[in-house]
DNA sequence: GCCGTTTTCGGCCCGACTGTTTTCAGTCG
């Protein structure tokens, strides 16, 4: 087994977490002390986050060694593994209604109102929320209002509608047009995007905007009265809130330019990083909020984000790391990784041209990719079974071979590999023969269907053959439309890592395929990332921005991404690998 | 419920906005 690696016995750390999450939860609406709430929510989050198995921990009597597991979580997490179940979960569960939980994730309302709505009304869930609110029974609650009623109401229909999930595409789509509106309309001094957005999740709940300006009023009219906007949720001096046709949400918040760098490390979160910096300021009797960093109630030189993490003896942490994964504990040392940037990718593995489905000629994936500055491309189009893609014939691939080599004359310093992106078959076969697959450059091995069907076997078996040099989209799910398929992804890497083969982060924004937490898992074993964009015409190359961003996420460096290297290099070590492992088979 | 070089008890991040109040509770980020 490949050392620090989560895998299918890793589950058990899941399961634990959600547990932990409910006893949150459920204590919450309870009104129970919101510190011991706090402490159930931090070691869900703690176990979540944790890369080895919890029952190596166990056996090793380590479980307390989990920051935020103390005696009494890790008397629970013991239980856990040795009867499958916590005694405190079962008592709470059995007497709480479940259908109240899923009413913690509405906007606006909150455990208080939730607590009262089930008191006073008999609220159980969903469905008995809406009657209250329709029945006017609601806003005769003490405390409540018409007001508040309506609030909750449209919390309702927000959960209902979208789930409150954009993909970062959209919602970088949509914060950059909002901010060129502001920049323009507004003069303000600074401007940014903050917020999760910045952070590069790959989806967001609502879009963060931070402007520095000393007219905040005619900033926050300029806001609202924008194009686009279904209703505005708050107005106040300095943060609005709106609602958009699209259902996104957006938030403006308006500070003075010198709070500007404070405020875009408040606003940029996550929320989880910012509290670790407060309690870390307050260890150095320090205060950090959104207007700087204080001693003894007086503001200390905070210019910039890299000034105010200095103060709080930290180097600067990139937005990307911010999650409280241990990145402020590597900041403290000086120990960040060096994270990879754009300017490192060199070329990209997998794009798709016309000849399968593709929007444009080889030709024009060629220019696209030259003119950003890239080495090389490698045009892999689907295979003959995929039908659905207009997959190739053998015949339509020799063809194409011919094209990229005639092609390759025209270009000085870039280079078009030949490629194939081949489905994986049901038997995990692949959809191309050794003897086409030994004209290529760089092969892809994808799944595309029977998705149910032993994808771990079949992956397993497709990484035996040695022309493989990259599993695509490895768990093939596409965010918030598809799970992907039940992969074990453990055993994937540790034949990924024998074999010298990379694992696809596909960058297109539906996918994000591996997500951070795999790809950062791969990168700790030490096997090679590609990250590829699978554009179908010239404008998706662009998606490398948001395959950086997941790659950052996952703390990758320069070294650890295939694309990252020469295409000279790329090739030279297919040659050595094929070599070895023809080697070893004569043998 | 967790934690500790202010250490076994008394803390636990902090501020804006809204709506319902008439000084504050609830929610959010």
């Amino acid at each position: 087994m490949v050392k620090g690696l989560k895998s299918a016995f890793t589950m058990k750390n899941q399961e634990i977490a959600d547990i932990f999450s409910t006893i949150a939860d459920i204590l919450e609406i309870q009104n129970e002390n919101q510190f011991k709430v706090n402490a159930y929510r931090k070691a869900a989050r703690a176990l979540t986050d944790l890369n080895v198995d919890i029952e190596q921990l166990q056996q090793q009597d380590q479980l307390s060694s989990i920051p935020g597991v103390g005696k009494a979580i890790a008397k629970k997490i013991d239980q856990y593994l040795n009867t499958g179940k916590i005694q405190k979960y079962e008592e709470l569960i059995s007497e709480f209604p479940k259908g109240l939980l899923e009413l913690l994730k509405i906007q606006n309302l909150g455990p208080k109102t939730i607590a009262l709505a089930a008191k006073k009304l008999n609220v159980q869930n969903l469905d008995d929320l809406l009657v209250v609110i329709e029945n006017g029974s609601l806003s005769k609650l003490p405390g409540m209002g018409e007001k508040k009623v309506q609030k909750i109401k449209a919390g309702v229909d927000y959960y209902l509608s979208s789930r409150g999930n954009i993909l970062i595409s959209q919602a970088l789509t949509v914060a950059e047009e909002i901010v060129r509106h502001l920049a323009e309309t507004s003069n303000p001094e600074d401007i940014s995007i903050a917020g999760s957005i910045r952070r590069m999740k790959e989806t967001v709940h609502d879009i963060d905007i931070l402007v520095a300006s000393k007219q905040p009023k005619s900033c926050i009219k300029n806001f609202v009265d924008f194009k686009g906007v279904r209703e505005v949720i708050a107005a106040g001096e300095t943060k609005a809130s709106i609602r958009r046709t699209d259902g996104s949400q957006v938030d403006l918040r308006v500070v003075s330019p010198e709070n500007f760098a404070a405020a875009l490390l408040y606003f940029t979160g996550s929320k989880a990083h910012n509290v670790k910096l407060r309690s870390l300021a307050k260890n150095k009797s320090l205060k950090i909020n959104e207007y700087g960093v204080f001693k003894n109630d007086r503001k200390i030189a905070t210019d910039s984000e890299e000034d105010i993490y200095r103060k709080l003896g930290l180097s600067w942490i990139a937005p990307e790391l911010r999650e409280d994964r241990g990145e402020v504990e590597l900041a403290e040392e000086n120990r960040l990784p060096v994270l990879i940037n754009r300017e490192d990718i060199l070329g990209d593995l997998h794009v798709h041209s016309n000849y399968s489905d593709g929007h444009h000629s080889i030709e024009s994936m060629a220019e696209s990719a030259a003119a950003m500055g890239y080495q090389y491309i490698a045009i892999c189009d689907h295979s003959k079974s995929a039908n659905y893609a207009n997959g190739l014939s053998a015949e339509k691939l020799e063809q194409q071979i011919k094209e990229i080599d005639s092609l390759n004359q025209r270009f000085d310093n870039f280079k078009i590999l030949k490629g194939a992106e081949v489905d994986i078959l049901p038997d995990g076969a692949l959809d191309f023969p050794d003897n086409l697959l030994q004209q290529l450059d760089i092969i892809v091995a994808s799944i595309h269907s029977a998705f149910n069907q032993n994808p771990t076997e079949r992956i397993l078996t497709a990484m035996n053959n040695s022309y493989v040099d990259i599993i695509g989209h490895p768990t093939g799910r596409l965010i918030n439309q598809r799970q992907g398929y039940d992969v074990d992804l453990a055993k994937v890497v540790e034949k990924a890592q024998q074999k010298g083969i990379a694992l696809e982060l596909n960058a297109h924004p539906l996918r994000l395929d591996l997500n951070d937490v795999d790809a950062k898992m791969a990168k700790d074993s030490g096997i090679k990332i590609a990250i590829n964009t699978d554009a179908h015409a010239t404008k998706d190359l662009n998606f490398i921005e948001f395959g950086i961003g997941v790659a950052r996420r996952a703390w990758l460096e320069k070294n650890d991404v295939l694309n990252c290297q020469t295409c000279q290099k790329i090739l030279n070590n297919k040659r050595k690998k094929q070599d070895t492992q023809n080697e070893m088979l004569e043998k």
